[in-house]
DNA sequence: TCCAGAGGTTAATCCATTCG
DNA sequence: CGAATGGATTAACCTCTGGA
């Protein structure tokens, strides 16, 4: 199942060619992506399923046997990519669902190395992007119905005829694009969410910054809500360690983290915006 | 300067296990 | 059942080399 030698030309046709912007851009990330358990917090492989239901919101992840679940690192490209569309739309430049850049400009971006196990794991990314099934009612108004889609429709590697690589060209799903460009869904994050290296921590920061954003007081969470909306496979007190771990050490750009508790045994997470 | 690759170090997660 | 511990595994991080 490697989709890097599928051929894309049936949809290409029909698609115009987004090529990569150069440069710096403020990174931005999809509102959707970030308030919902859409990816796998692990570093390893993890083939269980995510089933998350709360009120009307469901949202279902699959992987393969093969790859696992997309994980929250592989999500560092969908924010490439949301970054690059809303950076060419804002300059009136026309983009695509197409979109054609070099590896290297991708790991740059996303504050990763570039060596030879970097472009590995950025190709092991993206097989994970596309293998992943998800199906969602979120932004489908339209009764109950779900929309099913991958992270990545398809993508391949591309080659002179000297076997010299040319980059890399994606498709993304009308699903994600149409959120991208959707201007109220789309958020800027920190740079510094790239540093983050764990699954937990880069999680809560897009939830803190969803949900946390505007509030001047903050805001606070259960932990067990906490744990339910995450997703996480890890049991719920590996996940409550992982917690206070995370307010001993403040990682969160912009955010301070606090615990409230509350008698008898129930703890909160408090966090506020820092000036 | 951009891009691709090498190798070693550091750190997070997961699992099995034990204890209250 | 939840909390803590230690070890194995995996993956991210860092610094360096070299070609175009």
């Amino acid at each position: 199942m490697n989709c890097r030698h599928l051929d894309l030309t049936s949809q290409s046709e029909q698609l115009d060619l987004f090529r990569a912007l150069p440069g710096d851009m403020a990174p931005r990330d999809a509102q959707d992506l970030m308030a919902h358990p859409f990816f796998s917090l692990a570093k390893s492989r993890r083939t269980v399923p995510i089933d998350f239901r709360s009120g009307e919101v469901t949202v279902r992840v699959e992987g393969t046997l093969e790859h696992g679940i997309a994980t929250i690192w592989d999500a560092d490209i969908l924010i490439w990519a949301a970054s690059q569309l809303v950076e060419a739309r804002d300059a009136g430049i026309p983009t695509s669902r197409l979109m054609r850049a070099t590896p290297y400009q991708i790991l740059r971006f996303i504050g990763r190395g570039t060596s030879l196990r970097d472009y590995q794991r950025l190709k092991a990314a993206l097989d994970r992007l596309q293998s992943t099934s998800v199906a969602t009612s979120i932004r489908e108004t339209t009764g109950r119905r779900l929309h099913r889609f991958s992270w990545i429709n398809e993508w391949k590697e591309l080659a002179a005829a000297d076997g010299r690589p040319l980059g890399i060209e994606l498709i993304l799903p009308d699903w994600f694009y149409s959120g991208v460009l959707d201007q109220a869904l789309v958020l800027t994050i920190d740079p510094a969410y790239f540093r983050l290296t764990g699954g937990i921590e880069r999680w809560l920061y897009r939830l803190v910054r969803k949900h946390g954003g505007k509030q001047e007081d903050g805001w606070q969470f259960d932990f067990r809500h906490l744990y339910r909306k995450s997703g996480s496979s890890a049991r719920y007190s590996d996940f409550a360690l992982d917690l206070r771990a995370l307010v001993a050490r403040q990682p969160l750009p912009g955010y301070r983290l606090e615990i409230v508790h509350l008698p008898p045994s129930t703890e909160l997470l408090a966090f506020r915006p820092v000036p």
